[in-house]
DNA sequence: ATAATAGATGCAAATGCAATGCATTAGCGA
DNA sequence: TCGCTAATGCATTGCATTTGCATCTATTAT
């Protein structure tokens, strides 16, 4: 069995747990967020899926974004853009930096959404659905072609 | 001398720190926005300008909120909608939960540039230069009236 | 005070991203 | 295989924001 159909396998089962049809669009999209790297805006996930399915239509893209958001199957990320970003769902929490130069991403790790629970959460007697930290500036070589 | 005079000469002030002109448009926009309490979207500022100068136009708040923001004189806020709101660059640091139900913003302290300065900026070395906590769920009002 | 000029504004049109209405197609359970 | 309903493609729309351009005005130099 290849790599390849153990992962169909692997994303029609979490469709299915999700009570979603498997579509080959649907499939195909769910594909190309997890073994992209993620990150990925809507149009580079569409710019990627018309390569396997020319008719694929961009309003599939985002509806189906928008269910697997819902779903929690995936996350969608703000940086400093108008556009959206999204990844799968991380089993660790982490979070990103955005650099304003060159655009790059960098991941860190950090526990924020334990503290905020802890502490935040119960003064404020609120309950904390979802958490994200955005944070801009500049990696050290736009910093330095910048001086 | 009125609290009002007071006021607008503050305003003016600052834009000639800033180096900005001071057009009647430009003081109105930012007097709303500091006399607002916070948490204002463009449209918002617009009605209320509107007011007081019925030919302002909203490119002209957008132009403004723009400059505003690059010079550090208010901070653009992304709660979890497809537009931004925004405030005065205030000197202690806080955040902001978005209730999911009733849309109301509650602040709250929390030193989190500090931290990430200390910590993450020196281990990625990354200057960071805007830091956002975004986080959405659900009041206690809320939370009970959708039991 | 006046003129020159660079910046700011109003208006209309354009843009970018995302969502929607509707006819058609295609999963999926019976 | 049939029938129901979700999902899709396509075109269009909606919303927030931006931009080009002619006009106006706050500021600077005279």
């Amino acid at each position: 069995m290849s790599i390849k159909t153990e992962s169909v396998q692997d994303i029609r089962k979490t469709l299915n747990v999700a009570e979603l049809r498997a579509t080959n669009q649907r499939e195909l999209i769910l594909e190309i967020i997890r073994h992209g790297q993620g990150h990925l805006d809507a149009d580079e996930i569409y710019r990627r899926a018309r390569q396997k399915q020319p008719h694929l239509n961009l309003s599939t893209v985002y509806r189906n974004l928008q269910k697997f958001k819902k779903l929690g199957l995936v996350e969608e990320l703000h940086f400093d853009e108008s556009h959206h970003h999204y990844e799968v769902r991380p089993s660790v929490e982490h979070h990103h930096l955005v650099c304003l130069g060159c655009g790059q991403v960098i991941e860190f790790g950090f526990p924020l959404r334990r503290y905020l629970k802890r502490n935040i959460s119960e003064a404020k007697d609120f309950d904390i659905i979802d958490t994200e930290v955005r944070i801009a500036g500049y990696c050290s070589k736009c910093r330095q072609s910048r001086k």
